[in-house]
DNA sequence: AGCTAACATGACCACCTGGTCACCTTGCTG
DNA sequence: CAGCAAGGTGACCAGGTGGTCATGTTAGCT
């Protein structure tokens, strides 16, 4: 007699709020990084203080709840990429979605940039990414559009810094991480250049890009 | 009867603590950020709490002489180079020392890339420095060796981005940083490339480095 | 040596944070 | 419509923060 215990009753009232506290946490921590206080976060949603932490046990739980969402985003767009005939463009194209990301949600920079904030679900998420992206950067490679010596990995932490460069005149520029999306992409296509420096990083926190190549 | 204040007697207790507390927050910050608290840093200088804030009224000032230090060491530094013969090399070597700088102090990483932690004497150091940038860019620019859409601005800002490139990878390999420095010598240097998209940013919070090119 | 002003001290404060829990409210089922 | 469990609530807690201040100490002058 195994119990049937799946679709009992998902009160109606309970969804809205998971939905709500999903929203107000998202609008939140992109505008604010992850030092919003749950507390603000309750009231941006209208409800309790408990009944964030009713449906998030953590705030660890929340900010991965919604860095996940934005993560597999990003899987998606390079699995679709990667059935593009032009491989060197459907890279250019995953970079500037994934700076573009960055670039309006502070929260999800923050997380990303500092692996001790990761739970263990991000890091797989962000595991997957790179490695989607090797397959991505690998056929560029092939292509001749990218030069020799780039992996997936370098292609991820790319995302991150260009959008830094530009992150001190986000305000005033909003746009401005394009400009250095561009300064990447002569640096990444200069397929003439002389081999990089010091070996690729062996893959973030997890897998090693070279292994899936 | 005009008093002299001045040399009166600058205790050498106190000069021996203000040292102290010196050292022992530019560690603690270089390692920990601006997060640190104020009670670690009086227990690492040996002294009380009360003492930290006699010397500097609050953690913002603290902050802003040890951040000051650090950007007055770059400003030097650019201006060193300013009379060196190749100034492409000069460029590469002043950009070396911008990240290397960033990779070692993740105080000062937070500090400059967010504006709204800067204290006005640190805005101004800022522009300072992106004005001496601004210089040796430009001589670079005149011997051929960067392309001609690259100000000051843009370098300052590079540096910030490059650390921030390899600052995921940190902990497991300290040097990557100088694999995506070199990458973006190779879209920098790139002087056949087209014109980058968006206009340069029009200097970090103050100044127009377009004005003194 | 003795005096005093400058300095050091650490207990203390208000404030804010993530997180808990006993209690109340409400959507659902029979 | 009644009853109950799942869910919502907000007062509450412990811990940690930047910052203060009355008190004790001491360096340096006479």
């Amino acid at each position: 007699m195994i119990e049937r215990a799946p679709a009992q009753s998902p009160r109606a009232d309970m969804v809205r709020n998971r939905h709500l506290l999903l929203t107000a946490a998202t609008e939140a921590f992109a505008e604010g990084g992850v030092d919003v206080s749950m507390g603000e976060i309750a009231q941006r949603a209208g409800v309790a203080k408990g009944t964030v932490f009713r449906h998030f046990p953590s705030k660890d739980d929340l900010l991965a709840a919604i860095t996940l969402r934005l993560l597999g985003g990003l899987v998606g767009t390079a699995e679709r990429l990667l059935k593009a005939e032009d491989a060197g463009a459907a890279l250019r194209e995953f970079m500037t979605a994934g700076v573009e990301t960055l670039a309006a949600d502070r929260a999800f920079c923050e997380v990303i940039g500092r692996p001790s904030l990761q739970h263990a679900e991000v890091r797989d998420e962000i595991a997957r990414l790179c490695d989607t992206v090797e397959a991505l950067t690998a056929r560029a490679r092939e292509q001749g559009a990218v030069r020799g010596d780039i992996t997936g990995t370098d292609v991820v932490l790319l995302l991150g810094g260009i959008h830094q460069t530009a992150a001190p005149v986000l305000d005033q520029q909003p746009q401005a991480w394009r400009r250095y999306l561009e300064l990447a992409f002569d640096g990444l296509f200069a397929t003439g250049a002389r081999a990089l420096p010091h070996h690729p990083p062996a893959g973030l926190h997890l897998t090693d890009p070279r292994q899936s190549a």
